[in-house]
DNA sequence: CATGAATGAGGCTTCATTCAT
DNA sequence: AATGAATGAAGCCTCATTCAT
């Protein structure tokens, strides 16, 4: 019998443990948001002794801060062609699935936790510095510029949370086919040079 | 002294407090979400004792639910002209000050609370029956008619979030008059026939 | 059966549950010194739940406070005639018996807890403004009057502590006669001014 | 290589650990007080896993013990001429620097965890085999011989309390200089033959 | 033998809720 | 019917200590 068998029991790793507690951490989190999730919730999903989130994280609000940072920048969401951001930032709010983050996008998951206002700034960041930067740029710049870019945010934000939050029927049902047409004439209302 | 002076007397003081309690927790639970809300926190605001509010409401959550119901439909919301109700509904939720509600339109603050199911359920009802149903009237009813009602939504919605949540600059620093270009052509992208 | 009977139980009487709470902790805090104290310890004294400790105290530190203050100037103690203040004094500090205090003076109690910074500076104004201060009066208040006292009052401590908490023999099974003479020769070497 | 160097170099470590620890260990313990220090805390200023405390003494009781063990009598202390030996005593509780305690008496240190009935057991022991003993000598060994030796220590314990534990002014800004008449007149008083 | 991951008990504190008066 | 004292569960966190590697 192998010597892993034993060690497949998935102890004694720090390196593993961490990063089982950090994905309960993130799936929680995103489910039932900061004040809806327990120290011991997050240990007894990564099976563990809740003593070791403190040894690892130092606190709870530190495992928060650390299981909600934005991943990478999302290198591949806005390394394509410019005219097809917008459709590829839609698609990543309304349609991905993030098994990490119970199925919605990290964003959405955070408007769970917004009562915090920490979690507030963040989200002010990662939406003006990652979205209205980068659709700013679609927009020719006009002195309304950043306006705009924030409305369409704005639109894909609203359409996130009706979709995974509130859960309307028709977004819900919807396919990225379906709104691509109106995708399309929102991008000329908002985003085209006026 | 007739009895009946009393009796009305405690009556009135009875139906007073309980008006108390459920503005005052209506404020709270908008400003601070259900989690973020302790039930000596209301009593405190209303200036009774605790105890009350298991007396009148049955439990925190009981207050909670009813403190949050939707209010009348806003009669003069949904009054006037058709035309013009888009631009109503974005102003309400938008601009309008709810001073019962900490300042925020009532949908935005209960997105505050939309851990619990019950929550987004109402949410959900109160988007449908109200907006996108009222909405849907102004698309022409094609197959896609609530579709495309919903997507006028969330992005109203999406506004509403981004202003009095997230906190963008330039949406948080727009006035109506700022907007009101945005909306004539997000109003034709969306909702007019197309 | 008298009413009294039913309320002999010791139940919901705040000032009674208080001071049972106070008691117990003055106890407790004197026997084992802050650390060495629970608050769970100090409730089970008192047969109360221990979140009354919160209500009624606001926090483990705050009924440390209350506990350990200072009882009355202990006007008797400072009344009676000048000369015999030393002698009224030391046999305040070794030989009474504190019941409230576990036996000890609450002096002699506080220094269990002095690792705690401002339980020291409490004892440095006790010692000071109560112990010093009467006994300078009788140095004659030369130039080095403070000292006088404060060298005088540290004997008096250290009488206390090798008495109470040491427990050296010969001290512990003085009574004050046999203690007279050595502290009239002392006061004459301290005190009286020379 | 012979094999005996590296074992050598083994154990020499393990004994400049073990010596590491106590060090750490006599530091906090008379800073913080037993309660006060966590095994952490020592292992962390002996830059060493906190495992090894229990391997190497088998519980933080034990390390206690063994760091807050007496040093040896200080020969020298007790070796001059004897008229000269209570100064010597007040100087080393008073003045000198104990480099090893955080800079006070071995004594006072142990005073902040003489909540534990075996510190002061050993507290007893030091000042009576040490401190009584010696001074008794001085006595003329009359019936009160202990009883005075014993008050003369109070003496000296309670000047170092003022001044290292309390921290009352006068006898805090003190050179040995001006305690040197008063200590003449209080060994007259208590120690010289009656 | 040394390392450091893991643990379980216990600490302080808050909260919704109940119960005696 | 109203008050407020009391409660018990749960929350976050720390610590001494053990156990696998």
């Amino acid at each position: 019998m192998p010597p892993e068998t034993t060690s497949s029991r998935i102890k004694r790793d720090r390196a593993a443990t961490r990063a089982r507690l950090l994905d309960a951490a993130r799936l929680r989190f995103a489910r039932d948001g900061f004040d809806g999730t327990s120290v011991r919730d997050v240990a007894g999903d990564a099976a563990v002794d809740p003593a070791l989130v403190f040894r690892y994280f130092g606190s709870k609000k530190k495992l928060f801060d650390e299981a909600t940072a934005v991943p990478e920048p999302a290198a591949e969401l806005f390394g394509g062609p410019r005219e097809e951001l917008p459709a590829r930032l839609l698609g990543s709010i309304a349609f991905q699935d993030w098994p990490s983050h119970a199925g919605e996008h990290p964003l959405i998951a955070m408007l769970r936790s917004s009562g915090h206002a920490e979690t507030r700034e963040r989200l002010r960041e990662e939406v003006c510095e990652t979205y209205v930067r980068a659709l700013a740029e679609l927009t020719g710049g006009g002195p309304d510029g950043d306006l705009r870019a924030e409305l369409f945010s704005a639109w894909m934000l609203g359409i996130g949370v009706l979709r995974s939050v509130i859960g309307t029927p028709a977004i819900t049902g919807a396919t990225p086919e379906d709104l691509e047409p109106h995708l399309e004439k929102v991008i000329a209302a908002l985003l085209e040079r006026g």
